[in-house]
DNA sequence: TGTAATGTTTACCAGTCGGTCAAATTATCC
DNA sequence: GGATAATTTGACCGACTGGTAAACATTACA
């Protein structure tokens, strides 16, 4: 009859995989530019291409939608970090790091930004992700700095800082892209700006963590 | 009688001015956190402690407000890299202008936020800045460390991105603060942060940007 | 092919949005 | 103290908000 809320069925139709992507689709157009609060239903139906109600029909409510969306992208987000090996050549691992997280600003600005905006205005979606899957990530890999640190692989340097400073060094590049478009001028407007980036980042971290030949007596 | 609408006088009342103040100081608490479509008047008018026709009678829209509230930071928060001195020893430059930075995020977060979100979504209302003056500041500044580089006083780079980097790493602190306290965890959420991250920042873009005595040869 | 489940739409609702208006209140200055 | 200008407010407006109800259309499947 009438009140069954497409996932009430065990197995999912074609048309709901279709229809779900479709809207993840156009709800990451919209919230990516305007936050949660600042986005509405209706935009999202338009973006789209379908009825007010008929989104609603698959996902119950604004903030389902949302965390929908949130769900299904923090797991790809958090993928370059969970490359990062422990066995690796550190040299190779943090310039392997910059170049992937520098690639997924280029080709997922729109997962950037939905973040950008949720922990920006607060996080008060994903609140739990932040202080349970991303912090345990990090702290295993912050470990893994601390120890090549330690033994003199890289200099010394506090590893949770460097990961922020790798973050936010290559997210700019999505976030905030209108400005370093308007900075940088229209020439430089194509994706050469991701190049020189990834040289300037990697010269940066690399030469800036490389250890000390002699370390100036102190 | 009823028409003039604030500003109409020549010489402004000290209520226009203790009123414009407390305004700007509550729409700064709801910008910085909603952006602008997510943030409303009634908020607004909320946390100023006034009722909403007055703030009306202040400012004739909402966009009036951002657009003032924007127009008097951006000077403000250019202020470190207009102190920075071509003249001045390059390190010296450089760390000093990271210090300010770090100390801006830390003082003036909101205004951080502010900016971010506007950037992030787009730039709707600060296009014109963004392209003009900001433009014009960063191209002087960029003139100043390509001479530097150019001199061997700090290693070859592309002073566009330096700035960059410097930008992000330390309003990081400032815009994606949740995130920064989720992952240090309880214990480092005092102040002790900043310190932390300036000491990593500045070995990173110090030693980073050091000229290396011998290259190799290519 | 029939029919039950699934999918879609129109019309609508109560609450909120940015903003106006006129009346009431307060400050200013002679 | 009174006239005049400046300030403040409650009531209100039309447009938009997230979301619902129910009728209608389409699909899957026996």
């Amino acid at each position: 009859m009438a009140i069954p809320r497409a996932a009430k069925t065990q197995r999912r139709t074609r048309i709901q995989e279709e229809k779900e992507e479709q809207i993840l689709e156009a709800a990451l157009d919209v919230f990516s530019v305007s936050g949660f609060r600042g986005s509405t239903i209706d935009q999202i139906a338009e973006v789209a291409g379908m009825s007010k109600p008929n989104l609603l029909y698959y996902f119950r409510t604004k903030e389902a939608m949302h965390r929908s969306l949130i769900d299904r992208v923090l797991f790809t987000w958090l993928e370059p970090l969970r490359a990062f090996d422990a066995l690796g050549n550190p040299e190779n691992e943090i310039r392997s790091y910059i170049r992937r997280k520098l690639e997924m600003a280029r080709d997922f600005p729109r997962e950037s930004r939905l973040f950008a905006n949720e922990v920006l205005q607060g996080a008060p979606h994903i609140e739990d992700e932040l202080k349970g899957p991303l912090k345990e990530l990090v702290d295993e890999k912050a470990e893994v700095i601390r120890v090549w640190a330690k033994a003199g692989k890289i200099a010394k340097c506090d590893p949770y800082h460097l990961i922020f400073s790798i973050w936010s060094t290559t997210q700019h590049y999505a976030d905030f892209d209108v400005q370093v478009r308007a900075v940088l001028g229209q020439g430089q407007s194509g994706e050469g700006r991701f190049e020189d980036a990834a040289r300037f980042l990697e010269q940066l971290f690399i030469d800036g963590l490389r250890v000390r030949a002699v370390e100036p007596a102190s």
